[in-house]
DNA sequence: TTAAATTATTAAGCATACTTAAATTAAAAT
DNA sequence: ATTTTAATTTAAGTATGCTTAATAATTTAA
């Protein structure tokens, strides 16, 4: 029996909204690996604490205010992030868990000395934007999954997905890091695989790995 | 409904553990805030873990990993107000709190970084020794209470209680902190208080604070 | 446009960690 | 040694957040 939180509800609602601002149950179950019917259990309490509109077969939508704490959410979980990364000096792909669980647990001060110590970071270490206390985003450069590539582009990574710590430590050992150079030297169609150079080394890399990967627009 | 986790417990009755190594549950119960009937329940889960030795209506003792586990609780909490303290510069009396929380969400590799990155640390902001990832607790000075210094005799802090925020806020506010030189100018029988000189200002302070700072053992 | 498949909801049940009230045991006081 | 008091345990009940199975609504596809 797991014991998934209100706060990660939210998360997870905010960070899978689709175009419209909704999302449906299933999504929030399949993230949280819980039944759906857990997820109509709690969005039933969710929204009689006023954070998300609920309506039987409908799509699920938060209100202002489960929005400013999903924020709220997302803004603590970077933060820590970026902190364990650049001040304690932890791998890419180890901090993500750990933040994981020091979002639910840290007050507003702390995170609000942390940003200060940091100096107001704008990007987590896996290139995803933190919102301010006020709720702003920095802008984000436009960018496309390094998947988009031609053969021959060189383009710059400046965001990888973050969900995954096996994928990251694999990225990671390869050479690719944000800011880092990479050039496409030959695109495969029978699996969409793909040659890429990273520092003048060839690697060969699946189209699954390529599409969590991102690199600058031109 | 509260929610204690069996951490708390574990740390509870380690801290509070008697002469003989044994704890009752009503004692339990009152550091916890919870009834007697919670914590019987609780103990018989724990027993039944392998953490702490219960027989109905005995005291109750902690087993080799029981004691270990609860050891290292107390090395997580008083890192992280070190850390909190002199990384974060957060207030002497604000670091407990926020300790309590986040000692039950870091990883032990977490742990041991933030130890690094402090040049491990012996004791913590109140004065209260670190165990180590072994479990051995550095050298501690004899000391006693305040309360207990005679008049116009003078000695140096090395701890304090930590249970109090509105105490510790009250202390630093009048300048105690550690190794900060205190001097009982007069003590008066009636009430126990007395008058103390902190930086050559003169205090009045009650007995139940004066028991709860203590000075070095000529 | 109807049938099939998918998604969502309801219902019943479970584990956890509490509560209060009643019963039992141990400790303290006369 | 007996009574009184205090501590502990048991019993019954609650809220939370999950589970599986059954049912209902919606969406997709033939």
């Amino acid at each position: 029996m797991k014991n998934i939180s209100k706060e990660d509800y939210l998360s997870v609602i905010f960070k899978n909204l689709n175009y419209d601002g909704e999302i449906k149950p299933n999504i929030i179950a399949a993230k949280l690996s819980i039944s759906n019917a857990a997820v109509t259990d709690m969005l039933k309490k969710l929204a009689k604490d006023g954070f998300v509109v609920y309506k039987r077969y409908k799509g699920i939508q938060l209100t202002e205010e489960g929005e400013s704490y999903a924020r709220n959410m997302v803004r603590r979980h970077r933060i820590w992030e970026v902190f364990l990364n650049q001040v304690v000096g932890m791998p890419w792909d180890k901090v993500h868990d750990e933040a994981n669980r020091l979002e639910h647990s840290s007050s507003d001060d702390l995170i609000d000395r942390l940003e200060v110590m940091l100096d107001y970071p704008e990007y987590d270490p896996h290139g995803d934007p933190i919102p301010s206390k006020e709720g702003k985003l920095p802008k984000i450069k436009k960018h496309r999954p390094l998947s988009e590539l031609k053969e021959n582009e060189t383009s710059t990574v400046i965001r990888v997905n973050d969900f995954d710590e096996s994928f990251l430590k694999y990225i990671s050992k390869i050479g690719i890091k944000l800011k880092e150079k990479i050039t496409v030297k030959e695109r495969r169609t029978f699996d969409k695989s793909m040659e890429i150079l990273i520092n003048g080394k060839p690697w060969n890399i699946s189209n699954k790995l390529a599409q969590n990967i991102f690199v600058e627009m031109k």
